[in-house]
DNA sequence: CCCGTGATGACACTGAATGTCATCCAGCTC
DNA sequence: GAGCTGGATGACATTCAGTGTCATCACGGG
């Protein structure tokens, strides 16, 4: 694997993470990054698709994790609940980093493009969480509801651990679960 | 207002979202739609950020447009009625432009660029009716939970819209709503 | 020891986006 | 009606993201 120096796609993350948060994100060019983890331009566009990714790199991985939590759920619970142990599931893998997320939470709420980024990273999450509740039977319509509802609880709940770093993050999605189950009991 | 020929924008617009349904978004160069406009490219970015820009305009005004209607709403009202009352009033907006609305679609779905900047529109409505919310006395975190999950509801319903143009967008709203509230009746 | 594979370097190129200054037109003033 | 002013456009230069292409290098297998 590395020929050269080792980890070429890591001191690459390594290098832009860093310079996204001494100079922000605009002022920081790719060229800078390379130079820095001691590579050239192009080989950064071969281990990320763009400037942008190099911060969502993880995102696939935890869906799969998400949807085969889903598909282990008991038969015998709702779709909102089976839905609702995959985001646990989330949700504590994002707890172990903690730190790495506090850092990209900064560079995100600064950056729209980065925001941009992140919502659609929610958004192919819901789709995931959307086709493992329809591969339990539920109606498609139902399934995409359910799952962009349940996203956004913990979307939420993901901001809010952002402005309270001491909370845990699966205690805080619990909390805006029970939120979301207060709010469609009320009349409307 | 107009001292050259009139409309500049909206000349820039009709020529961008024709290109963009002739030779797809990423074939088409700022350069094409300035010159079927008669313009050059510096004009162009002085009516639009950026590209995809275009695709996106009447989105703040129809913002405000949820706020009002939402803080209109009778204060008996429970915060996810007025949230849905506001939601049915751009759903009312869209319905009339279901035309423009198809080719838009056509595009987003598309290219995942144009999905990017659709999502930043969702939250930055869900952050509106959000702010709405709070206005009416709702908690902070609560208000959000509501607002994010009542645009979740939102979105689902204009998707399907696209696959059954048929139906009107209130209709649907209201039915994704149902289902928003059904689903937070199970035993999750 | 050679050869193939996969990753990197080097180079050229397109196109988005921005900054800057000159230019033009409309309406207003006198 | 001559001149002024302000907002909008044109013209030009520039930076930088992102892509295509080909040469080059290191490693493992034969």
């Amino acid at each position: 694997m590395g020929r050269w120096e080792p980890d070429t796609r890591g001191r690459l993350e390594r290098a832009a993470i860093e310079l996204y948060l001494e100079q922000g994100f605009d002022q920081t060019t790719v060229a800078q990054i390379t130079h820095r983890a001691g590579l050239t331009t192009r080989t950064f566009f071969r281990h990320f698709a763009d400037k942008r990714d190099v911060l969502f790199a993880g995102r696939r991985e935890l869906s799969e994790r998400v949807a085969k939590t889903i598909a282990a759920a008991p038969p015998a619970w709702s779709a909102a609940r089976a839905g609702a142990s995959g985001l646990n599931i989330a949700a504590a893998a994002l707890q172990l980093r903690r730190e790495e997320a506090k850092d990209r939470r900064a560079l995100i709420r600064s950056t729209p493009e980065l925001r941009e980024r992140e919502l659609l990273g929610y958004a192919e999450m819901a789709e995931t969480v959307a086709e493992a509740l329809t591969d339990r039977g539920l109606e498609q319509r139902a399934a995409r509801v359910t799952a962009t509802a349940l996203l956004a609880a913990f979307q939420v709940a993901f901001e809010y651990w952002g402005d309270h770093p001491d909370r845990e993050l699966p205690q805080l999605v619990n909390e805006t679960l029970d939120e979301l189950k207060s709010i469609a009991g009320s009349d409307f």
